[in-house]
RNA sequence: GGGAAUGUGGCUCAAUGGUUAGAGCAGUCGGCUUUUAACCGAAUGGUUGCGGGUUCAAGUCCUGCCAUUCCCA
């Protein structure tokens, strides 16, 4: 006894057959129009049609998609049919329904659903009620679905199912498709522009001997037929600098980064980073860059306007400072720029130019911030985890903080006029990070001190610590052009363009634990 | 790692510890010559995430597990 939806359309699959109707034929369909083109067709100057009317020229129309309504009244049906580019309205009357080709009447009432893919030929009309629509002459199946199609009305709202089957969400929800169409067209005007601007797309190492290039735990993967363990890649930097080294001058990489750390609503272990290199640059020329590339990919979207709105927040993506009296060599509009010093004493009052060690760790403390002994250690690391705790939410509008601690900063260079610095920045909008970036050290002396202290830090138990990498230095001491780069997490970008609350919902198939019904066990032995 | 919440037909949601767990949509059958969240009529569809427990009685309370969501570290 069949009984469930998806056991009667299987049915349906066998009754087509038996009909003399394959439900998945294989021969091409090529259509005459999208759906958006045929309306653009019914609304140029002359070729309206009253409601009621039918193309006065008769000119045959060919679309294809997918059903996602089907209203039968009759010997009169309804569907909507939609495609990539909008939806149009297909009319099905039995009297104009070719009997020869494609389906019959009854098989397009009987054994269509929603979900199945059809070609249909005719004419375009208007209905009564004024609906652009085509009258059908042929309508072809090109591909059953066999089960249940999302309601047509609610979609499909459980998050997890939306998730673990984004076909069903993007299906069900034209809001999804968009955001994942916003998505690519981003990504592609990222691509595009930095490649009008004379960067080379280059492609380096997934799989690593050594990782580096951030603050991260890997995971580690094993190569047979070498027999050696090999990292997922926790930053693609290393690499791309010693492509400068090689005599690149501009560079970037647009691809996947992994991270063996905790999921939450702005971390996936597999996201999309950009990194670009440009010889010759400091760190205020990649600030601009990263301005530059960020307004671009939001005029991809929006256009002029820059002023956004972000989970009910507005946030003003337009240039508006300058800062050319403190940093001459720094020109034009910006957004705003603060020191890492600046602003931690703007938001806790703690002026870490004037502190000693001690008064610093107890000041600190006092603000409820509880250390590590890594971080007791150095005005730097106190200076850090002060920014990190009580700094970097409340940082809405877009910020550049510039002159990191030289501690947490183990490839960028030493700053020109304060010791202990680096000529760093991160952004922050919307109380998360979006950009890293800095003057890149290319001293392979220093380099080698510097990850020196990061095997200590290692040996102290912090087990993101750097580890060496002698390629690196050994690319380092072949000589690097003074360079500036920076790192873009697209994930976050694409959220904050597309107002998305989750990383998961601008991933397209997030990570997600498997289930029973996926066919993975879990690992024995944990 | 800690805390809170959620899990009920394919989908979206109901159900003071108390009749046989309801409704809309989808699907099935029937009707309808202009529908568009179509409409009208009928029948069907449930091991309430999984396992224990309390109770005369559990979707509801307790507990363990699983998954998801949100917040915090």
């Amino acid at each position: 006894m069949v009984r469930t939806e998806a056991e009667v359309r299987v049915q349906k699959v066998q009754q087509l057959r038996e009909q003399g109707i394959e439900p998945y034929p294989s021969q091409s369909y090529q259509r005459s129009h999208t759906a958006l083109e045929v309306k653009a067709l019914f609304s140029q100057p002359g070729k309206e049609l009253a409601p009621g009317a039918s193309d006065p020229s008769a000119q045959p129309l060919k679309v294809s998609g997918r059903i996602t309504s089907k209203r039968d009244s009759g010997s009169i049906i309804f569907i909507d049919l939609k495609d990539i580019s909008d939806k149009i309205q297909l009319k099905i009357e039995k009297k104009l329904l070719s009997t020869e080709i494609g389906l019959t009447f009854k098989q397009v009432e009987k054994l269509l659903d929603e979900g199945d893919y059809v070609g249909a030929q005719g004419i375009g009309c208007r209905t009564k009620k004024g609906e652009l629509s085509i009258q059908v002459e042929q309508l072809q199946l090109l591909s059953k679905a066999t089960i249940p199609f999302p309601d047509a009305y609610y979609g499909v709202n459980d998050p997890e199912t939306c998730r673990r089957h984004r076909e069903m969400d993007l299906a069900g929800n034209q809001a999804s498709l968009s955001r994942f169409a916003a998505r690519s067209r981003i990504v592609q005007g990222i691509r595009a522009y930095l490649c009008q601007r004379d960067f080379y797309e280059i492609e380096t190492p997934t799989l690593q001997a050594i990782y580096g290039g951030a603050a991260a735990r890997p995971f580690i993967t094993h190569h047979n037929a070498l027999d050696v363990d090999l990292y997922l890649r926790i930053a693609p930097e290393l690499f791309l600098k010693r492509a400068i080294c090689g005599g690149f001058e501009r560079v970037f990489e647009l691809g996947r980064i992994f991270r063996n750390e905790g999921i939450d609503s702005t971390h996936n272990p597999e996201f999309t980073g950009l990194e670009v290199y440009q010889a010759y640059a400091d760190y205020f020329d990649i600030i601009t860059l990263v301005e530059d590339v960020m307004s671009q990919a939001a005029e991809t979207l929006f256009g002029e306007n820059l002023e956004i709105t972000y989970q009910s927040q507005t946030i003003n993506l337009h240039r508006q400072f300058d800062y050319t009296d403190k940093y001459p060599s720094f020109s034009g509009k910006h957004w705003q720029v603060k020191t890492m010093t600046e602003a931690v004493k703007e938001q806790t009052g703690l002026d870490f130019d004037q502190l000693s060690l001690a008064e610093a760790i107890a000041a600190t403390e006092k603000l409820g911030i509880h250390l590590s002994n890594l971080e007791k250690q150095s005005l730097g690391y106190l200076l850090y985890a002060v920014f990190d705790k009580k700094v970097e939410s409340t940082l809405i509008q877009p910020t550049f903080i510039i002159d990191f601690p030289v501690e947490v900063s183990p490839l960028a260079k030493g700053h020109r006029s304060k010791p202990g610095f680096v000529e760093r920045f991160e952004l922050f909008i919307a109380g998360a990070e979006f950009s890293n970036g800095f003057s890149e050290l290319n001293d392979p002396q220093e380099q080698r001190k510097r990850f020196e202290e990061q095997l200590a830090q290692r040996k102290a138990g912090d087990d993101e610590a750097h580890p060496m990498d002698e390629d690196f230095i050994q690319a380092l001491s072949l000589g690097m052009p003074n360079c500036g780069g920076m790192g873009i997490g697209i994930d976050r970008l694409v959220m904050l363009l597309t107002d998305t609350q989750s990383i998961r919902d601008v991933v397209l198939f997030p990570t997600m634990k498997p289930t029973k019904e996926s066919g993975v066990e879990s690992s024995a032995g944990e």
